[in-house]
DNA sequence: ACATATTCCTGGGGGC
DNA sequence: TGCCCCCAGGAATATG
């Protein structure tokens, strides 16, 4: 599951080769639910110089110098892998951008969430608009400020909405929960001060602890060279149902909540 | 203003 | 070996 570590992880390493470089040319492969089909998407794309790779919240964003965009969304199975020359596509590639200097990138989906998408300047500023702060360009005290309302939400909900705080997805919310030592069915108005700064702090310790390892392998995420994120090891409570809590070696609980598996161990975090 | 359910999709794992 | 069923879930959408 792609949250910011694992997007930034892979955001870093298309900007370090594609900044600065023209499309030449693009390869449809499969197209369907929100993947851009046909000539309309290649006539914009082609000949379009990148500026750069950013990203915001879970967003790439593939930004053109004449202010044009194209936006990815890996969802769960999205990938985008640097290939050569003699790669042959699988089942689930989709789109083949071929740079200058015969850089060639692929778009791959097993799943078929993700997507791509064509925005001009004014329909990127609207996108991007929608998204709560960066955590890890944002102060302890305004995150811990964005966890106070509304109150009357539940914590996990609210660390999953990416208007409250972007980036954090199912894996770094349960995970930081476990490290704040707070239960994510709790409300909100239950917090602390003190619970809000804390959890606030853990969210940035985990996310940048876990980019630092290139994030998470729990399932299909790989970064562009085909390579897995190291963070799985070391991980407290998701996929770790039935296992021992590694502070007080109660069993890791697992619910669902919000829709989502939601892991947490019943004696430390209250 | 909050919740939960549904939808998209495929591969992998458990049960038999 | 091979079914069948369930599960993983980001986020938009519908409904309570």
């Amino acid at each position: 599951m792609p949250e910011l570590p694992e997007v930034e992880t892979i955001r870093r390493q298309l900007h370090a080769k594609l900044a600065g470089k023209t499309v030449r040319e693009i390869f449809i492969y499969k197209t369907g639910r929100e993947v851009p089909a046909g000539e309309g998407f290649v006539k914009k794309v082609v000949g379009n110089r990148l500026s750069g790779v950013e990203r915001r919240a879970k967003v790439l964003i593939f930004q053109f110098e004449n202010g044009e965009a194209i936006l990815g969304h890996l969802k769960m199975t999205g990938k985008f892998l640097f290939v050569n020359t003699d790669y042959i596509p699988g089942k689930h590639d989709r789109i083949l951008f071929v740079f200058e200097d015969a850089i060639r990138v692929m778009w791959s989906d097993i799943r078929q969430f993700g997507y791509l998408k064509f925005v001009d300047s004014v329909e990127l500023t609207e996108v991007l608009s929608k998204y709560g702060p960066e955590p890890l360009e944002t102060s302890i005290e305004e995150l811990a400020q964005r966890l106070m309302a509304p109150k009357t939400r539940k914590i996990k909900t609210a660390l999953l909405d990416q208007a409250t705080i972007a980036g954090i997805g199912n894996i770094y919310a349960d995970e930081a929960c476990h490290r704040a030592g707070i239960r994510p069915m709790r409300k909100l108005s239950t917090l602390s001060r003190d619970d809000r700064a804390r959890l606030a702090e853990e969210i940035v310790n985990v996310l940048n602890e876990s980019l630092a390892q290139k994030g998470t392998s729990a399932n299909d995420y790989v970064d562009t060279d085909g390579s897995k994120g190291g963070f799985l090891a070391l991980l407290k409570v998701y996929g770790r149902e039935n296992q021992l809590c590694l502070k007080c070696s109660t069993p890791i609980k697992k619910i669902v909540q919000a829709g989502r598996g939601t892991h947490y161990c019943p004696n430390c975090q209250k």
